[in-house]
DNA sequence: GCAGAATAGTTTGACTTCTAACTATTTGCT
DNA sequence: AGCAAATAGTTAGAAGTCAAACTATTCTGC
């Protein structure tokens, strides 16, 4: 049914350039895409996740504590590391607490810091939804040189945009 | 002050080898470096259109309407064009209506359909909106052959993904 | 001609995200 | 010691997103 509709980057490029945008065109093309492929991606690792009930947002956060060394991290280094908004991390450790994935604790030693902490539950959990999102990982259809490519693109542009991180190549 | 923080997405990548999980660090790699950069991205750019009251979302529907032949469309184009939910662009467009940039009107012609148009306030709005947005574009810190590049890697990446269209070329 | 299917939008509700304002605690300076 | 500044989180509110259920209109096939 649904077959060459135009692909609706190639259309905007297009009107940019009737616009006589032509020097914006590639930026704008840029941005679009990378729009386009993070909703895709979402969608499809939600759905990934959703019979474990997880968003990838929820996912995230249990995966960082499970790497952690106890299994918990304050507040603001889940944000710092994932970052993400300090409201964000209320809001999303609000709901995992009300499903008993984690569990918050004020810190003894400085009494403004809340503590993150995975309950059994949430690590057997997040193991089997990693496990899960694994296979969709390695089934993204591109080779690993392409992959590498795209990704040390992507890095400069993050670090164009002000995200600045010490070291070089990520893979 | 901040330096020399590690890269999240290199930890991550060092964290899932670790956990052996090696086979799915690429795509992990690429799925989290299109995450950041589309957030990066949005930020920025909200931040060019705040002082017209517009977030990217906003603007590209009334880009879209000023680029259509009447400055009109109906409700499901919109949706399927920018690749968002009707529900979506309901509440958009309520919000963009209550803003006095777009009007609602029911076609005659099909009782279900109702289409969306530009006032004269929404179109100048937009056409001053995109030439700041244009010098944004145009100042993306990439070389026009490092942004096909990527735009091509991210057009392949949506077609695997299920984002089927006609064409090959983006640029 | 009419009943059921398909199509177009809206509503409701959940989740995620951010900004801005607020509370509580600790640190640092005198 | 004591007070201002910095830090850590939360709250409130707006926007954006999607899924599912619902209403209204048009199309289709008998």
């Amino acid at each position: 049914m649904s077959e060459a509709r135009p692909d609706p980057i190639a259309v905007a490029v297009d009107n940019w350039r009737q616009a006589g945008w032509g020097s914006a065109a590639a930026g704008m093309a840029l941005v679009t895409s990378v729009m386009r492929v993070q909703q895709l991606l979402v969608t499809q690792i939600d759905e990934r996740l959703r019979p474990y009930g997880l968003s990838f947002a929820r996912f995230e956060i249990l995966r960082l504590l499970a790497f952690s060394r106890h299994a918990a991290l304050p507040m603001g280094t889940v944000g710092r590391r994932l970052q993400v908004h300090p409201a964000s991390v209320t809001s999303a450790v609000d709901r995992l607490e009300r499903d008993e994935l984690v569990v918050r604790t004020r810190s003894v030693s400085d009494g403004r810091r809340v503590m993150v902490a995975l309950t059994p539950v949430g690590r057997s959990l997040v193991e089997r939804a990693t496990v899960d999102l694994n296979t969709y990982f390695e089934s993204i259809g591109m080779s690993d040189e392409q992959v590498e490519e795209v990704v040390e693109a992507l890095r400069h542009l993050r670090h164009s945009a002000g995200d600045i991180y010490a070291g070089e190549s990520v893979l």
